[in-house]
DNA sequence: CTGAAAGCGCTTACAG
DNA sequence: CTGAAAGCGCTTACAG
């Protein structure tokens, strides 16, 4: 007999599994799922047929009954490149698991985030992520809030009440980050501020001012320059406390990307990292370790973000489709400081 | 009345757009899907109808119906993170417009290579993507072959004849490169070698030498040092070819993380770029705006690439399935010589 | 605790 | 050229 009913390979549904198991496909939904209620020997039939037969849940299937039809927006204006790709990554990956549709759109200045927003709605999409800066726009959120569109903030500094957001502790990150060098031995530390309209920038700014206080040591004004998390911005902030006529010993950047531009010009003066100079970051983008030496930095656990956000956002859909309605979850992520190769106690 | 029925805003079906339309859905689903079986007066009324409803597919519902459950593996080694990164962003991508899962798994060595297929083949994958360097390794594309896994080579510089690949023409990008340093002036050019187990890295090699030649300039053996393409190897690279008595006015790196590492080198020793030494890398990855200067490099389109890659390889599977045979698609993308600031004249 | 029925949104055959 | 029927794989109510 020819071969016409033969599956292809890999093409195991959950009716395969039922029937090995000699169950209904419900109980095979019901245990595969993690169902408590359902009875232990049946539970094991299942679970054994899924492991022989190799089932993988088809998440298309899935998705179509559960989420419905979810659209998730994506609303940026202008993260370092290396983050953004970072955090698109776990968005991605977790909304193709998820069985959900992602629409990106890039918007400069407030007009044009009208207009954005404008083509998400258009575009009908169920709730909308907003990357850092735009998570502490409080317009946009006000905007999409307005239009009954759920919204989760990322890496936001200052959650706001009712909005969820996924993020890290920048006071306790970069806190950890100023003790670091301060046991390492430094007392003349350099600080280059991130975009002020960013609360996470204004968070490490306060924390390395408090821990140095703490410390009782004092901060020059001319030690905190000003930055706006690029790397240009990086590179004159650096000239800036390196020209000071008693310079720091170590600089501690808001972002990896500024301490991509401070590296750069020690290297064009002919410091030595991290003989002369101790350099450290936040964020821990592909660039730490693409540097020469790499880069003691706070690692910020970006794509795990990202796929938590869009967690998140999905409950929050669904919680709005079934018309219940809870509190905005708060998520904070642990970060981690790295180590690397340019820091060291002062020369 | 109680809005009981009320649709959620945005899940605007096909159904919808039917009855808007006053036609059958399988109708509507014709117009949409770009079907020239249909009454021009239809036709219309049915685009009116998507546009006024702002109908988007649901592309689970979609693919439910048409790939069936298709599941993409990616097997990657040990590229640069950055590039994986932007590759595993078109991938995800594509994958999510498409409605197919993607499965990631990392290898090192050939053993683990050998499981990790195994694992990939476990979790039920219906084809497989070979980023670089993997994408060459004749022994991983035969033991997919072997067990009827259709594959896609990314990036290949050698593309085998029956397997369908995705990559941009690396000979004559180094080949335009190398022309855009000659026509700037330079004839002491260094060139820093990508792993030569790599066919690009072979390939851009060959174009640079080739060039060299038709401009009648020697390349003395020293101009040439070996790299792995890593941040790491491009800085000893650098400093082999800066350490030569006569040394080069101009270095072409075969990728942009050996370019960072010649520039760290360069600034290291005082040179101002693009002053005394123009340093131009291959690829556009990220870093490249990152360092400064910015770097000129030639643009390779990988998250283009890496959508491209998912639907070569989804036809290849829906070939397989419907029982067709066709030749192997070998899709060459268009590359860009991208001029920034790390490049100029010789001084 | 278990299962038969129905349906998520879409498109592939199959009739006209 | 158009449409009624069926089904992709899964899970949500609904009965027992």
């Amino acid at each position: 007999m020819p071969q016409r009913k033969r599956k292809t390979p890999g093409a195991v549904t959950i009716l395969d599994v039922a029937k090995h198991a000699g169950v209904s496909p419900m109980t095979a939904s019901r245990v595969i799922n993690g169902s408590t209620r359902v009875a232990v020997e049946l539970r094991e039939r299942v679970q054994a047929a899924v492991r022989e037969l190799g089932y993988r849940p088809n998440l298309a299937g899935r998705s179509l009954r559960t989420t419905g039809s979810a659209r998730v927006g994506v609303l940026y204006s202008n993260p370092s490149a290396a983050y953004l790709n970072e955090l698109m990554l776990g968005i991605l990956e977790q909304s193709s698991l998820s069985g959900v549709q992602v629409l990106v759109e890039k918007c400069a200045g407030m007009q044009s985030q009208r207009a954005a927003t404008q083509r998400l709605l258009e575009a009908g999409v169920d709730g909308v992520i907003l990357p850092p800066p735009l998570c502490d726009s409080p317009q946009t959120v006000r905007e999409l809030d307005e239009r009954g569109i759920p919204v989760v903030a990322v890496a936001t500094a200052a959650p706001m009440q009712d909005v969820p957001s996924v993020r890290i502790d920048d006071y306790q990150g970069a806190r950890a980050m100023t003790r670091y060098l301060l046991d390492l031995g430094h007392t003349r530390i350099g600080f280059i501020q991130g975009d002020p309209k960013h609360t996470p920038a204004q968070l490490r700014l306060q924390a390395f001012r408090d821990t140095m206080a703490e410390a009782g040591i004092a901060v020059p004004d001319a030690y905190v320059a000003p930055g706006l998390f690029t790397y240009r911005s990086g590179l004159s902030a650096a000239r800036q406390l390196l020209d000071l006529p008693q310079r720091p010993t170590a600089i501690f950047c808001s972002n990896d990307d500024m301490a991509a531009g401070a590296m750069a010009v020690a290297h064009g003066m002919g410091l030595r990292i991290p003989g002369e100079l101790s350099v450290v970051g936040f964020d821990d983008t592909p660039v730490a370790t693409t540097l020469w030496p790499e880069l003691t930095t706070i690692r910020q656990p970006v794509t795990a973000m990202g796929k938590a956000a869009v967690s998140a956002l999905l409950e929050r859909i669904r919680d709005r489709r079934a018309g219940r309605s809870r509190e905005a979850a708060h998520q904070v992520m642990k970060y981690a400081l790295v180590r690397r190769q340019s820091s060291a106690a002062p020369g």
